[in-house]
DNA sequence: TTATAAGCGAGACGGTACGTCACGTCTTGGA
DNA sequence: TCCAAGACGTGACGTACCGTCTCGCTTATAA
């Protein structure tokens, strides 16, 4: 409804920038719309007339800041998957970082649109690269022909995730490399 | 410091049927401390009393109807291991109980304390029971030596629980064999 | 500030109908300049820039259609004062009529300048037009001497008004009457 | 709804101080249900409970604080009505006084429940307390027997309302004795 | 066998945030 | 330059729940 042609950047930029502080300072405990209305020094009507609540906001925050996904390709399958299994596992394992997901996690659980965002704006991105590195080395024949690399891709991802979410043990190198053996187990 | 001697057992079980009454009929959404309260003809405090907060009150509901985790032994690992998958996936996909998990799911997120509970409690025993129907696999030399089971159980459990939070993909009894599969292919 | 000589004469119309409509239409309670605003096909500014405020609009609104008093002069200062007080009693009465008079009062009350606008443009006329008739009755010889005239005209309309704003009693033709006779019995 | 048996003495002594004294101070402008909980010290929910809205709130306030009347009574109708009516009229023209009984008659005039408490709680007792003394003169044969008592109570008060609301004149002791002179004109 | 203390239902309380409404100002693009 | 359209900062609205509290009322030990 609202036209989008005549939205104020410096707003919009103000909210989000709101957004990421208020989580990386107080927390998101503190992430209350008022709090980012406030903080922006916006109306609060501001952020509804352009959002449908603070889990979208977020998300805007993040995909706004999120780099480019780059994967390391030597040709070496094996290498390649240990050093992003490891980056990935370490990114997890960081407080800061985890906190912020974490949080992001919750709220996509209780809103499917937000939900959708966020795995086709942030996660995909990051699956997808895997995939085609994957293909690379299916196709140079490091991996089975028979492995479907869509859940070779979940083959990695899940159990990382599922350690993560449930805290059902430590996110360390270690670990990132005995996953990484198995599920070139799997694959090869 | 309450007298759980004196506690009122019909009170209880009222504010547990409450919660998840509330839960299967009208959401999450409506799952405030107030309406259980209200539903269940209870007064505020009485809740207070007992629990810390209303994840608590759900994971104690949800714990008092869980079953006791069986899984089928007939040897053939690969069977066994085919069934317990389709029995998990299936589970997710449906849409009732999923809905239930998403919520309790959400609220660990952001309350350690009950994300401990709900590890501990709730999904532990299921894990363990499958690390040790594998573990007797691996003595019986169906699964290679240097296999970590604790991994293993995580990479059985870990892509379906990502594809089913984050629902990037179909939870299909095809999907199941295909994870198995994979698994199998690592372990073997 | 503004041009009055490039005013655009239909969206003055279409304000002034726009702000009779609603008030007779939906009530006093959607009064706001955003609806006279959206009901004219009209941007606020040209509200905002013709208008200090809402009162204003509806004091334009109502003196643009505010016929002309005329009074009767038969000659005879009963008869004639009978006929006005009973057309007087008989419009405060008219529920219609009342709500828009009450809704406008309600504003004056709060804001000074429209109240000097309203009792000059809209009251001061009537009651001028009374004065006048009872100064030539007075000249005629049918009011004594003594009597103060613009206090005749508000033992006239001040009772009534008292009755009709803050509904002490009904607003009738016996009413009316009554109290003729005793405003006569003051004057003669 | 609310049961009134457990209300809390302390909130409501202190929301309708709080009221009174914004009113006092700031004047009606910063009247609002958040600034009275905010002096007050109270959950803005604590006002809605007991009160409809901020005309009540008002009402309340003064209807405590309001003196019992108490009329003169000489023997001598018109002495003491000319102290009544010149002390009505001092009071009506005290710009404090005024400046809250005009806010809270415009009140009255968009919410007919509180008009009523207003006209039987606040203005009853008044008009009641001259009606009497009046009745008691008729008795005593000051006031003729025609007289209609309820017509002459509004012949007293209906001007001098109509004077202060709309301004059509100064409200001075000589605007009262004046105005005494033409009643007791009508009434004798 | 009573008193006395706990749990209990009910719900008032001080708060915080919600999402909405209208205010009056400001900006944009078309006539 | 005026206009329609409507985004903006502001601030109050009335509501929903939070977690704490106080009130009488059972109900079940312990003097």
């Amino acid at each position: 409804m609202p036209d989008a042609s005549r939205r104020n950047e410096q707003s919009r930029r103000a909210i989000l920038d709101a957004a990421l502080g208020l989580l990386a300072g107080t927390g998101y405990a503190k992430l209350t719309i008022e709090a980012i209305a406030a903080r922006a020094g916006v109306g609060k009507q501001t952020i509804y007339r352009w959002w449908p609540g603070k889990g979208a906001v977020i998300l805007d925050a993040l995909a706004e800041n999120a780099t480019a996904v780059t994967l390391p390709d030597t040709g070496d399958i094996e290498a390649d998957l240990r050093e992003v299994v490891r980056a990935t596992v370490a990114e997890f394992a960081d407080p800061r970082q985890s906190a912020t997901t974490r949080a992001l996690t919750a709220e996509t659980l209780a809103d499917d649109a937000l939900g959708d965002q966020v795995r086709d704006r942030l996660l995909r991105p990051q699956l997808v690269a895997v995939r085609d590195r994957l293909d690379k080395a299916q196709r140079a024949g490091q991996i089975r022909d028979g492995a479907d690399l869509d859940h070779a891709v979940e083959l990695i991802f899940g159990p990382i995730f599922h350690r993560w979410l449930l805290r059902t043990g430590p996110l360390t190198r270690r670990y990132a490399d005995g996953l990484v053996d198995h599920v070139l187990a799997a694959l090869r």
